[in-house]
RNA sequence: GGUCCCAUCGUCUAGGGGUUAGGACACCAGAUUUUCAUUCUGGUAACACGGGUUCGAUUCCCGUUGGGACUACCA
C-alpha cells in the first residue's frame, strides 16, 4: 500500500457544519491508522463566496474536536501553499496541457449566448440542456472558430473559459471504496468549465491537480460529489495521471431528522439542536448559529457520536476514545445509506463521557459556571454538589442549572407539587422537624434522616408521605438530588430557615 | 424531467440463503431506592412491494415504489 495521504478540503464559505466535521474525522482516522498524513487544504476558488473568518473557524473547530493537521493551512508543508487562491498560477499549465492534447478547448460564449442556447434546447424539447459533444459545435469556441480567429481573440484579451472536451460515447468506470463499481456514460456529462474567465480554476480542475500534486492517496468526501467523480476520473486520465489516481470513498450524507433532504447550513437552530461545532456569527448577516461546544457537548463525545454516524465497528462496543477509533476504524465498515441524526443519542454519548470524569473535573465545571454567575463557592462544597448531581447530569452546565437552589433559597414553589403534597400532615411534620433540627449541633445526612424519622414516628405519619413536601420547602421543586445530602450541604441553619419560609408562605394553600 | 446513489425496529445499526432477525438510543412496565435520579429486569417495535433463481429468500438477480444527491464560469 502506498503512503496514506488524505485531505480535508473545505470551502471557507461560512461555518463548517457537522457533516464536514465527520468527513474530516473519517479522513483523520484513516491517516492515523496507517501512519499517514492529514492535510488541510482550503478550496477558495470562488472569490465571491469567501466569508471572512471561516478559515479560522475551520481551524478552531478541528482543533476543538481533536483533529490535528500534519500539513496544510496554518501548518505549512512541502506542497505549500495550501490555499487554492494562492495556487492560482499553477493551474493554467495543466489546463493548457489539456487544450494542447485536444482534451479541452477555449470557449468564448457570453452569458447571453449560454442562456440563448439553453432556451433553444428547451423549446426543442431537450430535457436537460447541456454544453456537450453535440451542442459545442454550435457555440463560439476553439473547436468551431478558425485558428486565426481564436488566436486574435486570445491576444485581444477576450474573456474565455476552458472547457473539458468530454467524449461522445465512452463508459467511465469508477471503483468507489464504499459503493463498488459505479458506471456513467460520458454522454451524461457536460463539457465542464475547468478554468473560469477570472483565471481561477473550478473545483474540478483544482481538486484533481492538487490531489495529484499533493500525492493524495484517498479521497474521502461526501456523496454529493459522486455524480462528478467520473469527470474527475476523466481528468486524471487526460492529464496522464491514471496510475496515481487516488482511491475514492463517497460518504453517505447526513440527513435532517425530519427525513427530507440533507442537513444544510440553513437548518441551523431550526430543529432545536446545533449543527455546527462552535458558535458562529455570520459577518455579513450577523446571524448567530449555535455550536455543540457552547451547548455543552464534550469534544470526545461529539467525536464518538459522529464516528458512529455511518460507520460501526461490527461489535457491540459503543464508547471509543479517539485512539481506539483509530485502531478499529476501517473504510470497509462505512455504510451506504444516508443517516439522520438523533440528538438523543448525542446526549447519551455526552452523558457517558461526563460520568466518566473525576469529581475534581466535574467540580471544575461547576466552579466555572459559578464564576460566570458571580457566585462564591469553595472547592470542598463544589465537590459535594457534583457528587449528588452527576448521576442526572448530561451537560457540564447542568451542575449549576440543577444545583442553583443550593446557593439561593427558593422564592417560589412548584405548584403541582404544592397541590399534591402540601397538606396538614406535611405541615405538622415540617413544623416539628424544624424544632427538632434546632437540637442538632453539626448534622450530617444521617442525622437529618434520623431526626426526620423520629419526628414522623412520634406523629404517627409515614416518612415517605411528607418527603416531597420537605423537598418542596427546601428546594422549591418536586424532583432533584438526594434530599438528605442536599440538607447536609445546606447546613442546619439554612434548612431551618427555608422550612420556616415555606411554612409561612404556603400557609394559605391549605386553609 | 435526466443521470447516479440508497432501502433491516421511530432513530443509529449488526447479520446474512435455513436465525426465536441481535445490539444501542428513545419509549413503556416492574424491582430496588422511606423522595428524585441512578441501577437492574422485562416489554412494544423492523427485513418497503412484486416477480424471479432456489428444496428454501429478509439475504442473490430484475422490476416497482419510496428517499436522497447531482444537473452553475458554487464548492
Amino acid at each position: 500500500m502506498k503512503d496514506v495521504r488524505v485531505r480535508f478540503a473545505p470551502s471557507p464559505t461560512g461555518a463548517l457544519h457537522i457533516g464536514g466535521v465527520r468527513t474530516a474525522l473519517y479522513n483523520y482516522l484513516l491517516a492515523r491508522k496507517y501512519n499517514g498524513k492529514m492535510i488541510l487544504r482550503i478550496e477558495d476558488t470562488d472569490q465571491t463566496r469567501y466569508v471572512h473568518g471561516a478559515e479560522e473557524y475551520i481551524q478552531r473547530a478541528l482543533q476543538w474536536v481533536g483533529i490535528t493537521i500534519d500539513e496544510g493551512l496554518g501548518v505549512g508543508g512541502p506542497h505549500a501553499p495550501y490555499r487554492q487562491s494562492e495556487r492560482k498560477p499553477m493551474y493554467m499549465e495543466y489546463a493548457q496541457r489539456l487544450v494542447d492534447n485536444g482534451n479541452a478547448y477555449y470557449a468564448f460564449d457570453t452569458e447571453q449566448d449560454l442562456d440563448a442556447m439553453r432556451e433553444r434546447l428547451k423549446t426543442a424539447g431537450v430535457n436537460s440542456p447541456q454544453y456537450n459533444s453535440i451542442t459545442r459545435i454550435q457555440m463560439r469556441n476553439s473547436i468551431t472558430l478558425p485558428v486565426d480567429e481564436v488566436k486574435s481573440l486570445l491576444s485581444a484579451g477576450t474573456p474565455f473559459v476552458i472547457r473539458l472536451k468530454v467524449p461522445r460515447k465512452e463508459e467511465i468506470r469508477l471503483n468507489d471504496l464504499i459503493r463498488g463499481w459505479v458506471m456513467v456514460h460520458s454522454s451524461q456529462i457536460d463539457d465542464k468549465v475547468l478554468m473560469k474567465s477570472d483565471g481561477m480554476p473550478t473545483y474540478h480542475l483544482a481538486n484533481v491537480v492538487d490531489d495529484y500534486l499533493m500525492k493524495i492517496s484517498h479521497v474521502i468526501r461526501g456523496e454529493e460529489w459522486l455524480p462528478s467523480a467520473p469527470l474527475h476520473v476523466l481528468l486524471y486520465k487526460y492529464l496522464g495521471w491514471e496510475a496515481d489516481m487516488p482511491q475514492f470513498a463517497h460518504l453517505p450524507l447526513l440527513l435532517k431528522p425530519s427525513g427530507d433532504g440533507k442537513l444544510s447550513k440553513r437548518d441551523a437552530d431550526q430543529m432545536g439542536f446545533p449543527i455546527f461545532p462552535l458558535d458562529w456569527i455570520d459577518p455579513n448577516t450577523n446571524e448567530k448559529a449555535s455550536g455543540f461546544r457552547e451547548a455543552g457537548y464534550l469534544p470526545e463525545a461529539l467525536v464518538n457520536f459522529l464516528a458512529f454516524l455511518g460507520w460501526n465497528p461490527g461489535t457491540t462496543q459503543e464508547i471509543f476514545s479517539m485512539e481506539e477509533l483509530v485502531s478499529v476504524f476501517s473504510v470497509e465498515r462505512i455504510g451506504k445509506a444516508g443517516t439522520k441524526f438523533d440528538i438523543h443519542k448525542a446526549q447519551w454519548f455526552n452523558q457517558q463521557y461526563l460520568r466518566a470524569k473525576s469529581d475534581d473535573e466535574l467540580a471544575d465545571f461547576l466552579l466555572a459556571s459559578l464564576a460566570g454567575e458571580g457566585v462564591d463557592c469553595t472547592r470542598e462544597k463544589a465537590l459535594k454538589i457534583v457528587v449528588i448531581i452527576k448521576e442526572r447530569a448530561i451537560f457540564p452546565k447542568d451542575f449549576w442549572e440543577q444545583g442553583r437552589f443550593l446557593f439561593f433559597a427558593p422564592t417560589s414553589f412548584d405548584e403541582a407539587v404544592v397541590n399534591k403534597k402540601w397538606n396538614d400532615d406535611a405541615i405538622k411534620v415540617l413544623g416539628a422537624f424544624r424544632v427538632a433540627l434546632s437540637n442538632l449541633l453539626s448534622p450530617d445526612a444521617a442525622a437529618f434522616k434520623n431526626t426526620l424519622d423520629e419526628v414522623t414516628h412520634q406523629l404517627g405519619i409515614g416518612t415517605g408521605k411528607i418527603l416531597q413536601a420537605l423537598r418542596l420547602s427546601v428546594t422549591g421543586a418536586g424532583a432533584g438530588p438526594d434530599l438528605m445530602m442536599i440538607m447536609e450541604i445546606l447546613g442546619r441553619d439554612e434548612v431551618v430557615k427555608r422550612i420556616g419560609y415555606a411554612l409561612e408562605h404556603l400557609k394559605l394553600k391549605v386553609a
